[in-house]
DNA sequence: CTATATACCTCGTGATATGATGTATTACGA
DNA sequence: TCGTAATACATCATATCACGAGGTATATAG
């Protein structure tokens, strides 16, 4: 797929990986693999990037002598999805008018 | 809308402005301002890409002692849109998932 | 003992959109 | 006629971003 129709997604997965219930980073390039490949430099980049805008919220656990660090979604990242859902909307407009123009 | 968002449509847009008839930079924003605004700047970027990629090619005019460009599409440009028209099947994927998820 | 899976991280690069800014001409209202 | 808006192009600097390459370390299976 597009590399720029990809950004757009991306944040946004990462944040329905985590909703329901906590995650780590290796795990949830597993969970989203079916629906979306993404590498670990990407993902951390991208848990990273939410972190600082408190969209989640961190929590380091030893685990069979491996560190993991489990993301939790907050109300911002909350509302960030729901703010996506929106913007889906308009966004669908643009495509109605590619669809539209382009079958003229 | 998001910016990530918008940069998946930008460029498909831009082509589908100007594939039932041949336009210029002005023309463009004007035709495109009901669906998607943009910049001069972010127009020309994206004008200059396009035509570096072949997917239109340019003619100058002189019109009324300023100068225009007229942009043509060219099969290349026609393919993306319809290339555009599949990945934004597997964007739909991306979103169902995005939405089944995010509403459990 | 070696390879694979798990689990994290950083750095550099290339691509990109956009605001700011600049250059010219034409059209029009005060 | 003076100024301002509209037309029409262009460039530069900046910030953001995804990603590959590479690095560290442990547990486990063969």
């Amino acid at each position: 797929m597009d590399a720029q129709l990809r950004r757009g997604v991306l944040d946004v997965c990462v944040l329905v990986a985590i909703k329901n219930k906590d995650s780590y980073g290796y795990q949830i390039i597993k969970d989203l693999k079916p629906v979306l490949e993404l590498s670990e430099s990407t993902l951390y980049t991208i848990l990273k990037r939410l972190e600082e805008g408190r969209l989640l919220i961190v929590r380091s656990v030893e685990y069979e002598g491996r560190l993991r660090k489990y993301y939790h979604i907050t109300h911002l990242g909350l509302k960030r999805i729901e703010e996506f859902k929106d913007e889906w909307k308009e966004l669908m407009r643009i495509y109605s008018f590619i669809v539209e123009e382009s079958e003229l």
